[in-house]
DNA sequence: ACCCAGGGTCATA
DNA sequence: TATGACCATGGG
């Protein structure tokens, strides 16, 4: 079984997803940070609620108080912290001259530099490099891990640089790897959300014929 | 009432 | 490096 099979599985099943959704890159990248951990359900709700407060640029929220912040953001949860990680991360953007300023600088001085934000881990570097800045990054969540270990595929133990290298080689061969990744990391939230979960509903799942779920939990 | 969600930081050993 | 505690809402 390789990497484009089960893309392609997955594809033929689900369809294109056609992510990320939001009308900006500056609203992918709020909505990253916001969905920490949380369901994409609630980050709209916060989502819409930056919107109707005109609290979509980086300049506005920085002008709003950060108690006021987090009751706009209190739907996606950790609403203190995360508003406090969505300054940090406006500061940074304004800092280093917005996004036609950032998409001057190479994808690993990028990554670095995204890193270095207070409330900015790999994954959520991640999805804005790929959803925000269109760069060949591919995502690695807690789905990835449920599934390619399910499939056997890797042993769910590895880092997360170490799992991003194996999914970024396995594919080095295809052309368009921004789309490739793009669609396909979407695929796989789409997928687990379906059948993957800590409780999965095996029933009619495209990958049922590679999964190995079973003989893991009997 | 319990489990989970499109993670990350910090203190501790 | 590797655990554990913590953050907090809303849907099933």
């Amino acid at each position: 079984m390789t990497l484009l099979q089960v893309y392609q599985t997955l594809y033929q099943h689900y369809g294109p997803q056609s992510w990320w959704p939001a009308d900006s890159p500056f609203e992918v990248m709020v909505g990253a940070i916001l969905t920490q951990n949380t369901a994409w359900n609630n980050v709209e709700k916060a989502i819409t609620l930056l919107r109707s407060n005109h609290a979509l640029s980086a300049q506005s929220i920085l002008n709003t108080p950060t108690s006021e912040l987090a009751e706009w953001i209190r739907p996606s949860g950790y609403f203190n912290i995360k508003s406090e990680r969505l300054k940090n991360f406006c500061t940074w953007f304004l800092e280093h001259g917005g996004l036609s300023a950032l998409n001057k600088l190479d994808t690993e001085a990028l990554r670095h530099a995204l890193l270095a934000v207070k409330g900015i881990g790999p994954e959520t570097a991640d999805d804005m490099l790929l959803y925000a800045f269109q760069r060949p990054v591919f995502v690695i969540d807690a789905y990835t891990r449920r599934i390619f270990s399910r499939l056997q595929m890797i042993n769910g133990e590895e880092g997360y640089e170490g799992l991003r290298h194996y999914f970024e080689q396995g594919l080095a061969d295809y052309q368009d790897k921004v789309s490739l990744f793009n669609e396909y990391h979407a695929l796989i939230v789409i997928h687990a959300k379906m059948h993957c979960s800590k409780r999965p509903s095996c029933e009619s799942c495209p990958l049922e014929s590679m999964c190995d779920f079973q003989r893991h939990t009997t």
